[in-house]
DNA sequence: CGCAACGTAGTAATCGCTTACTGTCGCCGT
DNA sequence: ACGGCGACAGTAAGCGATTACTACGTTGCG
């Protein structure tokens, strides 16, 4: 009746569980979920009359009430501010593999940037008993926040689980936070001093939330590069925004008609030189010859663009795979040699890829 | 060490219960439960004691005993061949934006291709309850896997879940599926017709795995074009093989070498035609002087091409959008008139989108 | 003054599964 | 013949919420 019900939807839909099973199968419910579960000898038999049962009903365990009863929720969270960006996008995909490769299913929120979606993420994925929830992307440098975070933090280690910050400063010394980060300010530093040995004195840096942790050490590097060189530090020549091509083809289009001057322009990541090359073409100037126009992150976009772009390469997937090889002990299968001194935290290298955006700066 | 590390705080970490909470502000756990979900008046006084209780006791409701005891578990499922690939993941955008609108979580899976994986991912999602499981991307054609499918949406379907398939064909006809498809045989067919209207006779149609659905509507939408117009069909034409720019390199490099004449290339998405453009480049032949190249999907890449792609036009985040629509109710919110003929079902247009890959042809 | 209505709070049954304990039974060794 | 052991199977106690009932003290009104 209850399959006949269930199976003609009628009014009567009920789910079958381990007790239906268990009476289908004339045992008991505990020898179902032995049966289910592999982890406790069962006679072949009984097994195999159990497995029909399961299929003549359509069984199918309910994965909350597994959770509730016994081990962990086997899911990982990663939170982002947006799937389509491809930033985003890489170490989502390495936050995927990385879990499924631990047996994990994972939950993927994005917050468009907004401080208190991403906060309210993590409080439901801390509800949902993650067992490692991935904070990703740079970090809004706010005192408050910050402590928020950190709460959360402690919140979710008391109860076995971890955050990952993923591409963001840590919260505080004593916050129990793992952490896979890369050299944002090293890679600044190594593309704008390419672009000083290059010739070019005047590089406008364009682009960035300028609230943002990684535009803080992007013209951090930026700017420990030009000191080095001894090139002053020129405030007009940063335009921070945002992280879109539609920011960077608008604001160098106003820039341009503005009649600033600079050579290059260093596009806070690869999204914003998008932008920025479409402007430069639409203002009739010819990248390299003109203007020379780097990015960050190479993202594959940057690969297809013409000219070719130069930029940061930043190990995006490999971050998101960390991030869960950290948090899920699991995870780890081989590599442990270096994992050594991961210790909660661990920073990637990042280097810089030339290709043909930028050239030496024509004596004019 | 690391367990050392994590017991730090005290070895008995457990997490606080209601109970807990109740013992705490001196009620019971009722009270504590009525309070968390406000759906049940309780005095002021009464209300703050337990709110300064929970904060005190770092207590996070357990979702799953939520999901055990109640409601449902507030989380759609999507499942995607890649996350990076921009197709999915604009998809995926829709789902998570629509999901998120209807106060649900997305758990997004990614099958990198293979059928196995995503029949178990289905289970997967079964298990953790999903109110929807969003099954993205063109299908095998496979009898047996249909099948399976189509056993799994009864599964789905008799535990009020449902399965929404997004851009594949339906698994027969009295399989309790949701469907948002998009005219994909028709954009084919546009983009033919046009290549056809710029005097193209020979058009070389390039990737997409061969025992994809979505591959089987592209080219039947290619012939019927080649058709109308009278253009004998020649199969040495047509090449299949997979969507990604690699494929789409090699394949065309290979042929260019082969000699084989044609002078357009309709590539089976935008990803294959970065990959063809670029070997028509290496091949020192421009585009569209020497041939003309056309995708499809419309990703935003395919604008910043050098020459700018014309392609198909596919609503990708609407159908995402639509699909979480379909399958949960609540998420209607607005949009109710030409909801109308949606009935389980429902197709998005596609239309072409002109750029500058593609030029009359020139007379030999 | 008595009683229904109301506003709150508590009791306890469930939800579906896992698992620590208890058997039960057949067979082996001595 | 008998204690013991190994292989299975069953019982039932949770896991952490939600919620249908029940209970109790005020009020308000007839």
């Amino acid at each position: 009746m209850t399959e006949a019900a269930a199976a003609a939807h009628g009014p009567e839909r009920r789910r079958a569980t381990v007790i239906d099973v268990a009476a289908r199968a004339e045992v008991s419910s505990a020898t179902v979920s032995r049966v289910l579960n592999g982890n406790y000898p069962v006679a072949r038999a009984t097994r195999e009359r159990v497995e029909e049962a399961v299929r003549e009903l359509g069984y199918v365990v309910n994965a909350h009430a597994r959770a509730l009863a016994g081990t962990s929720s086997r899911t990982v969270g990663i939170i982002v501010h947006d799937v389509v960006d491809p930033f985003f996008a890489h170490i989502a995909r390495g936050v995927e593999r990385a879990a499924s490769e631990a047996g994990r299913l994972c939950m993927v929120c994005c917050t468009h940037g907004d401080p208190r979606r991403e906060l309210a993420f993590v409080d439901l994925l801390h509800e949902q008993r993650a067992d490692a929830v991935v904070l990703v992307g740079g970090a809004h440098s706010d005192r408050a926040y910050a402590r928020e975070v950190a709460r959360r933090a402690r919140d979710l280690h008391a109860g076995g689980a971890r955050l990952v910050l993923c591409g963001r400063p840590s919260v505080g010394r004593d916050v129990p936070t793992l952490s896979v980060e890369y050299d944002n300010e090293g890679g600044a530093f190594a593309l704008t001093d390419h672009l000083l040995t290059q010739g070019h004195g005047r590089i406008l840096y364009l682009g960035g939330p300028p609230d943002l942790s990684t535009t803080r050490d992007r013209i951090a590097g930026h700017r420990r590069a030009l000191e080095l060189r001894g090139v002053p530090y020129a405030p007009e020549l940063v335009h921070t925004g945002a992280f879109s091509p539609a920011f960077g083809h608008r604001r160098l289009t106003e820039l341009l008609a503005s009649g600033l001057e600079f050579s290059a322009v260093f596009a806070a990541n690869d999204m914003v030189a998008i932008g920025a090359l479409q402007a430069l073409e639409e203002a009739g100037l010819r990248v390299p010859d003109d203007v020379s126009l780097a990015g960050y992150d190479d993202v594959p976009t940057a690969q297809v663009l013409r000219p070719r772009l130069t930029t940061v390469h930043v190990p995006l997937e490999e971050m998101g795979r960390q991030a869960v090889r950290l948090a899920v002990p699991e995870a780890e299968a081989e590599a442990d040699a270096w994992q050594q001194p991961a210790e909660g935290g661990l920073t990637l290298g990042t280097h810089i890829v030339v290709r043909d955006s930028v050239a030496a700066r024509r004596t004019p």
